[in-house]
DNA sequence: ATATCGAATGTAAACGTTTACATTTTACAA
DNA sequence: TTGTAAAATGTAAACGTTTACATTCGATAT
């Protein structure tokens, strides 16, 4: 179909073993010789053939992206960040969404054994352990994204959900607030745990005490932060402010304070997770937790560039968490938060 | 690495041409040695190496999207849908964005000329002429997503920009508003240039003149809708209704109008395009077109298979357009908008 | 002139499949 | 039996690279 590089090493009048060794600059070639060949290769519009290539060296310049699912701008924002920094590097990524855990080991496996990819980028919040064992076994290189601290021993790039947690929780108690209630992610997501974690350890530090009420569990939907809202604000003991794990959530508990005429921040204030577009339209604005999802997805991909060309150990376990900060709205109570940088 | 089909046959002991026909399922193959095939390769977990497999049959399962830019919703479902089309269809999805026409060339040829994928999807609703020629020369099947309808000699499948828009004006029209705004999208964008199409076409229809006061243009960012109200409501000649080009607008409209104490719909009615997630959450909720997203993703990837399979001849020039819905908010005026699906 | 050595180039064997073609086996009819 | 055709299997040539190893070519030292 395409020019191949034996018509080249005709033209050229040499072997394709010189014109291999010209175009990939490896191998002493002559000057002469070499300007020629590079020359020629240029008129026709030679590329080398990517899968004859692969095939020989056994590398495809493909990384595989396994995403849990494809929506959010979240996962979005996450692709875009990958896709730039493969293509800086020169490199193609393909990409899958696992629905299931069952799908996860599917794709991995026809990723990773067949030579498809040279290394997978896979994010997971939740993984079975017999995935994990699986992941350990795989010949090629995998960073994990938001994995569990119980996985120690891969590659991962973290969103410090702790640190961002306890700084969100420190800033309501700042404010004064001792009631503050959370509304959980889902069980077994291992996000949605370090949350709740520094959100435990940000009141034992401020010595206040948990109060069960006061802790209602959630799944990162609307509709769970809808009915987290109205339940807590339906006992008898009300909190004074609501943490909830994620955006999405907060979102839903703002829909539910305006329909139950609940002011925020005067009746109850609220604070989300993620800083999602979204965050930045509520009124008041929401005051919640960015997390650098772009930095995230550069890191990993730069780092497993360095796995696979063996500039680090692919079999080091390597472990980074990246802080989040918080970003304050009205919703907090604070008077003058952040402009709204919408325009 | 992996185990091989030579492994395989050896094991079997039979040839590979034996071991290939039995797992391709082409050639006749006794039933018992069929069977024991089968048996042999499941138990050694043998999966044929895709790249050799595709250097021989000159396939990969792989087909490439090209898209303008990596974020919004917008394009994160239909990645969505064509990820879910590919994997129902054991293909694999290679995924680029194209941050300039110079980029979509140079992704083009990488993608086409290659063989690293045996066909392309490509969004962008702008394309050089010269780009366009580059693509029928393609050797690979491509299909088209909005596509300008002056490229008539390839496939596409695009969503119905006129007609929507048209649709939506005319509500307009319906509630009894004569002087109706618009806000434009970019210049040279097909979509923009279709949506204003229906706009104007619904005026004339119903014996209306266009204002050339009412016409602004706009780029389809949140800045661009928050000028444009201000900037038409500064006018002696106030509008009674805007049609922003796509929901962003629509977005930055909202804000001005809120920043201006212009009520909606009551001072002035506004209208998007797009329903993204964003416009259900507005107070009150937007009045928008609802483009088939997903749909079109899918199609797309259905009608791509079968011309990479040569089901249909991927030389035949087709065209698609998906008709958009209405979806009534209240920011039109209507009095008993469309419930709000947040829940 | 000849030996020696490094640089430049060529040859051919991988890489792991598919598949056209050749060969062997089987089944059945004569 | 033998012949014949179809079915089953095997052989080897693609597919388009990279690369280890072999060869050739000059230049320099003897």
């Amino acid at each position: 179909m395409n020019i191949d590089i034996k018509e080249i090493a005709r033209k050229a009048g040499v072997s394709i073993a010189t014109v291999s060794r010209t175009l990939n600059g490896k191998g002493p070639v002559r000057e002469e010789t070499r300007r020629r060949i590079i020359q020629i290769a240029r008129e026709y519009n030679y590329k080398p053939n990517p899968i004859a290539r692969g095939l020989s060296r056994r590398q495809t310049d493909t990384i595989g992206v396994i995403l849990p699912e494809l929506m959010d701008e979240f996962f979005m924002d996450l692709i875009h960040s990958i896709d730039e920094e493969a293509y800086r590097a020169n490199r193609f990524v393909m990409i899958s969404s696992s629905h299931s855990q069952r799908n996860i080991v599917e794709t991995l496996i026809e990723f990773m054994g067949s030579g498809r990819v040279d290394g997978v980028i896979l994010m997971a919040s939740e993984l079975d352990s017999s995935v994990v064992e699986l992941l350990k076994k795989s010949k090629r290189p995998i960073v994990l994204l938001n994995a569990s601290k119980q996985i120690n021993s891969m590659v991962s790039f973290n969103v410090n959900n702790y640190q961002g947690a306890m700084a969100i929780v420190e800033h309501l108690i700042g404010h004064g607030f001792r009631n503050i209630a959370i509304i959980k992610g889902p069980q077994g997501n291992c996000d949605a745990d370090e949350r709740f974690k520094g959100y435990t350890e940000a009141l034992s530090a401020h010595g206040i005490a948990l109060q069960e009420e006061l802790i209602v569990a959630g799944n990162f939907t609307i509709q769970a932060g809808y009915y987290g809202l109205m339940r807590l604000m339906s006992q008898p003991q009300k909190p004074d402010a609501i943490f909830a794990a994620n955006d999405m959530m907060a979102l839903g508990a703002y829909e539910a304070a305006r329909s139950s005429h609940i002011q925020i921040p005067r009746d109850v204030a609220i604070t989300g997770f993620d800083d999602i577009f979204l965050s930045r339209l509520l009124t008041p604005r929401l005051t919640t937790v960015h997390v650098p999802i772009f930095e995230l997805g550069s890191k990993a991909v730069r780092y497993l560039l360095r796995m696979i060309s063996g500039d680090v150990n692919p079999g080091y376990p390597y472990r980074e968490e990246l802080t989040a900060g918080v970003i304050l709205g009205g919703s907090c109570g604070c008077a003058n938060p952040t402009t709204q940088l919408l325009l």
